[in-house]
DNA sequence: AAAATTTATGTTATATTATAACATAACGCT
DNA sequence: AGCGTTATGTTATAATATAACATAAATTTT
């Protein structure tokens, strides 16, 4: 059961998950031959910020104050395209936002436990989970093909901790 | 391991489908001393015209259409909160679509299952899959308060069908 | 039953998320 | 350098959703 709860749920230090996710993406562009360009990884940054997923025009922004001139929203959504589709990042559709994958390279099951309280995003892959949902397909006679499952609650950091507010912990 | 998939996935009589939704509509308001406004009512059965999920403003179009007035989105959006409210209907987040809920009294886990070709959705409980959640959810100390499982693929129809196209099929 | 209160709907405007369409620029190849 | 491809810029607009305030209808209170 591959996840990176532990991680998102406590504190850490943070610039090794992004220095992380800048190197995974290079190798993987590397290996399928796609481009990072200077805006794309940019965005890839600016979602890897936090572990909290981003809105799109939260990360125009922020990618418009970084690059200190306005950037419009099909760039973004651009560079968003392209990184979801190398699996670099996921769409969290419950939330219209986006968050860096933590592990891009690997075929999973894009399950997410999103904190209702800090808005923390941790995701895993779980075979069980895909077990029983390929068993459910089955039974239906549905040939699965994609899945979106998406989990919302108290992170332990905000149920162990009764002063932490929304969003005023840097996960 | 409730489920409408049989129903959804084939022809049937869709006018008991509609029916036994506003009983069961009517029964459900009357329990809980809600009202079933005629407004409301419109919407839900609007909803349950089909198996497929419907967007807000395709709602509004078809509900200005009954009713021979401009209905504005407003209007649309609180019939759909209050259907939500009672477990009446579903809303799924990828599709931004809206569905009538085949067993709204149950407790149950929102699994749909949606078809990429003709876009019906059809819903299931699955003790299994619950288990398998609040048991992820446990080892990462995550507190699970509500889930959203969204399959995609193909549905038996429309497996077996090679001639039926996107949308053309009676759901 | 009239007044007061609550609940539901109407209306207008606008926020938020996302994409279409076309122009320009940068890159990669020969 | 010239050509095709890929990426970005720019403008406009589509699609989804809500805020804010006005009116009306239903329910409760007196």
């Amino acid at each position: 059961m591959l996840t990176n709860s532990r991680l998102v749920h406590q504190p850490h230090d943070h610039d090794r998950c992004i220095n992380a996710a800048l190197t995974r993406a290079k190798g993987l562009c590397q290996e399928r031959n796609a481009k990072l360009t200077p805006t794309r990884e940019a965005v890839l940054t600016l979602l890897w910020q936090s572990h909290r997923p981003l809105g799109a025009y939260q990360v125009q922004e922020q990618l418009s104050k970084l690059l200190a001139k306005n950037i419009a929203p099909p760039t973004v959504y651009r560079a968003i395209e392209f990184l979801l589709g190398l699996g670099l990042i996921h769409r969290l559709p419950s939330l219209n936002a986006y968050i860096g994958c933590p592990f891009p390279s690997s075929h999973h099951s894009n399950l997410f436990m999103i904190c209702n309280q800090c808005g923390s995003a941790a995701e895993m892959t779980d075979a069980a989970l895909n077990e029983v949902l390929q068993t459910a397909s089955d039974k239906a006679n549905f040939v699965l093909q994609s899945q979106s499952v998406e989990l919302f609650g108290r992170c332990p950091q905000c149920t162990s901790s009764v002063m932490s507010e929304e969003g005023s912990s840097d996960v």
